[in-house]
DNA sequence: ATATCTGTTATATTTGTAGTATAACACAAA
DNA sequence: TTTGTGTTATACTACAAATATAACAGATAT
């Protein structure tokens, strides 16, 4: 998988990491059980510290998205993801609701905004298959 | 407007000062031309330094969301919200596409997803009035 | 056995942001 | 002239992000 950093934005490496690796999972580019490249081999190949790919890894593995054994490196999860739990439910709309309120603020209506997520989601869900 | 701070949060003061303006401008809480705190009072009243509260409205200011006037000081923006921008719809899709991602990871369906958007918007949308 | 490749842990350092603490300036209203 | 605005400047502490080395622990290949 590509991985594509900003070096310029004020997301932080490590989290533009975890977002990459989360949205491949999701659009299915990255497959259960599948392997990840261990934490010096991404580090080189993206041109960033070892410790910034660790902490990707790390906090991905907290959540139960990737396995890691200490021989074999890292795979995505092979008992597949975790569900919607109650923690990732408020997470989730803590992350939302700033985002909405600013939508309705501008005066985008709820179907507008409905609409710009379906487009986003399908864009992430059917990705161009090489089949 | 009442401000709730949650010092323990990751979410940086002025951030969370930020999002509670908006949603109080979003909801209709606060009106077109309505008077906000000095930055000196707010900043004493929920007990953070003057630099931080600044902060917040220099931002809020640089979005167009407020006016600040030397000595009238700060008011909701007379002439209205800004509409959908080119840069914002950009900024609204960025934030949203990692939750979208991870949501889609977790197995949330379109549908689940939209109904819990949904939600969020009209729970802030219709606050309750005291009419 | 012995290199070698994993993840892991431990320090230390640099850089930038968040937040605080003071102080002063510019301007306008009382 | 005093007072209350926003504004600007400076300095400081605290913390996070990222880097730089180094070493440790375990498993595999040679």
């Amino acid at each position: 998988m590509i991985i594509q950093l900003d070096m310029q934005s004020d997301t932080p490496i490590y989290t533009q990491l975890m977002n990459q690796i989360i949205e491949g999972i999701a659009s299915g580019k990255l497959k259960r059980g599948e392997s990840l490249p261990s934490v010096r081999s991404l580090a080189s190949d993206i041109g960033v510290n070892l410790h910034t790919v660790n902490k990707a890894y790390t906090l991905l593995k907290q959540e139960e998205y990737i396995q890691v054994h200490r021989q074999k490196g890292v795979v995505v999860h092979p008992d597949g993801m975790p569900g919607l739990t109650p923690e990732y439910s408020i997470k989730q709309q803590s992350q939302l609701r700033p985002v909405i309120a600013e939508s309705i603020l501008r005066g985008i209506s709820l179907e507008d905004f409905l609409q710009t997520v379906e487009h986003i989601y399908t864009d992430i869900s059917s990705p161009e298959r090489g089949l």
